[in-house]
DNA sequence: CTTGAACCTATAGTTACTGTAGCTCTTATG
DNA sequence: CATAAGAGCTACAGTAACTATAGGTTCAAG
């Protein structure tokens, strides 16, 4: 166990690109593994775990700071597991917010499209609602949820 | 009508900021307005009009790469309106799949937090959980949509 | 006429990566 | 053992959509 893995290995097995891994070590998110003589990185089980968890986490919408805090929280097993609830309550608040705004969002997209009769440019809906804030249906968009860039799925 | 407006006040009744206004300038989305023997810029009720529009769409999470292009349709008011429905029947779809998404992060999210008692870091559901795939109830998350970078309510 | 808010340009920083150039290393095949 | 493909290396630039800062100018009120 604890076979040996290329940066190839473990970014397949975490489910990210090399560069990501690149990335997340000289960020500090990951340790610096030790390299082979030809300067190559080499990885065990325990890094595609952190990853694996890193990975998790911003998938889930954590910014990259509250991951930080978590594999900190981590570190440290007999502490109370408080703030490690905290950090998660507040990303299903913002998770929450998000949907709501989308929902809204969404209600205001259905409305536009399904009044419009196709025809032209000068009378298309679409382009008439988004040119006019008076004819929404909500305010639901001016309350839209800052939040930290959404990881694509590699 | 058609006062003349400085870039504040345009920005005010956008709802953006005022490096916003210039930056979109900068990158074409709106005309370089006249400026004033000072230098400063002037505009009208029409930048109020475009710069409503853009940040309308931003809100609905367009791209300003779609904004672009309804804004060009939206230039030629007697081609058919196809296009601008297609855009924004794209934009629901990208919608409904990121509310899909997040409704499935939300639960599991929930079940995180639900499960955790309180105790130690070690027994913490919500770090368990990041860390082990295996112990989510879907994989919604591995579809995360990849979007435009939202924008925060000015 | 003075002050302070608002304006100007230019540039750097943000977040979380992704892509590219120009190398070197490893590994498989002949 | 030679060679070539593929993976890895560093370093840097680019992405989206802004946001912030520095250092200076202009405008409007008092
Ligand atoms: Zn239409
Ligand atoms: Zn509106
Ligand atoms: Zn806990
Ligand atoms: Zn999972």
């Amino acid at each position: 166990m604890s076979a040996d893995l290329t940066i190839g290995r473990v970014a397949e097995a975490a489910g990210c690109k090399v560069q990501t891994v690149r990335y997340y070590e000289q960020i500090g998110m990951i340790p610096a593994p030790p390299r082979t003589s030809g300067n190559q990185r080499i990885y065990d089980e325990s890094a595609v775990h952190r990853l694996t968890f890193i990975r998790h986490a911003r998938e889930l919408g954590f910014p990259l700071q509250a991951i930080r805090d978590l594999i900190s929280l981590s570190d440290h097993p007999d502490q109370s597991c408080a703030a490690a609830d905290g950090i998660a309550k507040a990303q299903l608040g913002e998770v929450n917010r998000r949907i709501q705004s989308l929902i809204a969002l969404r209600g205001e997209l259905e409305h536009m499209i399904e009044q419009c009769k196709g025809g032209k440019v000068k009378d298309c809906r679409v382009i008439e609602v988004l040119s006019d804030h008076s004819l929404c249906e909500t305010d639901a968009h001016d309350a839209a949820a800052p939040m930290a860039h959404p990881p694509s799925a590699g």
